[in-house]
DNA sequence: GGTGAAAGCCCGTGCCT
DNA sequence: AGGCACGGGCTTTCACC
């Protein structure tokens, strides 16, 4: 963990809102000037605390209208088979998260496609690849907030 | 659901890999060159298939070392109870999706903490302000993938 | 719809305080 | 370490093909 000050956490805000402020008005805005802003940004990236600079793309005005998040059960915990299953969600782009869960259920996907047949399309394709003990995919109907911005 | 040819799906694909690249960098990697690929940029973004541009930070090197999902139950389905529970969402930052679900869970929720503790605050104001019939908490070990990208 | 050139702004650096 | 000023490069526009 990273030792960051005051006018660092508010350069990150502004980062977060709006990647393409320039250098002035962000340096206005956390009341700094340029060249020290500038020095901290190189800073948090050389830390890779600030990664890829990326656009937020609309995904149902682009056609990707259905989202799941799918729960997984495995009964399998060995070395070789966690490296498979792995390996298959990092190739998969529909996989937009994945994370391995404590408790009850061990894997928890949200994953984005076209349409319901396009889910079933990749849900076949990953049981084919790995054996899994348990799924359960919960569609969403509505995304009602979406951000990956930080509470700083 | 916006028309878009494949000049523009290459120039999405580029953006939401990496939005700082120039528009010379991009254009020849599309195969075109700046002026088309500026007025298509624009275009997108006036239809508002391109949003934000925000960048990705380190959650775990800022402190942010939970992350849970969250599962609820309702058993007010009430326009004014729904209402006043998407705002409370809106309104607090360590939710960072939220999902309205078909089925048995109503809703489900992405919430980054910086720890458990900060975890159960969360919990503790969310259910005093809106009544809810069941909530479970699925806590990430670990994050195996984390990508906004669209497979387009 | 693609090319080229021109204007202005911004980044990145180096120097000075 | 913060502020200033300069050069190169990039964005954005416009006129022409």
């Amino acid at each position: 963990m990273v030792r960051i000050d005051e006018i660092d956490r508010k350069i990150l805000v502004e980062l977060q809102t709006d990647a393409s402020r320039s250098l002035d008005e962000i340096a206005k805005a956390v009341g700094s000037s340029k060249t020290p802003v500038w020095n901290r940004i190189r800073k948090l990236r050389d830390a890779g605390v600030i990664g890829a600079q990326t656009v937020k793309l609309d995904a149902e005005a682009l056609g990707f209208e259905a989202c799941f998040f799918v729960l997984i059960r495995t009964s399998e915990h060995d070395a070789g088979w966690q490296q498979a299953f792995l390996k298959a969600l990092q190739e998969r782009p529909e996989v937009q998260e994945a994370h391995r869960l404590a408790g009850d259920i061990d894997y928890i996907l949200k994953v984005r496609v076209r349409n319901a047949r396009a889910y079933d399309a990749f849900y076949q394709a990953l049981i084919s690849e790995v054996r899994v003990h348990n799924v359960t995919a919960l569609l969403s109907m509505e995304e009602i907030k979406s951000t990956t911005a930080l509470p700083l």
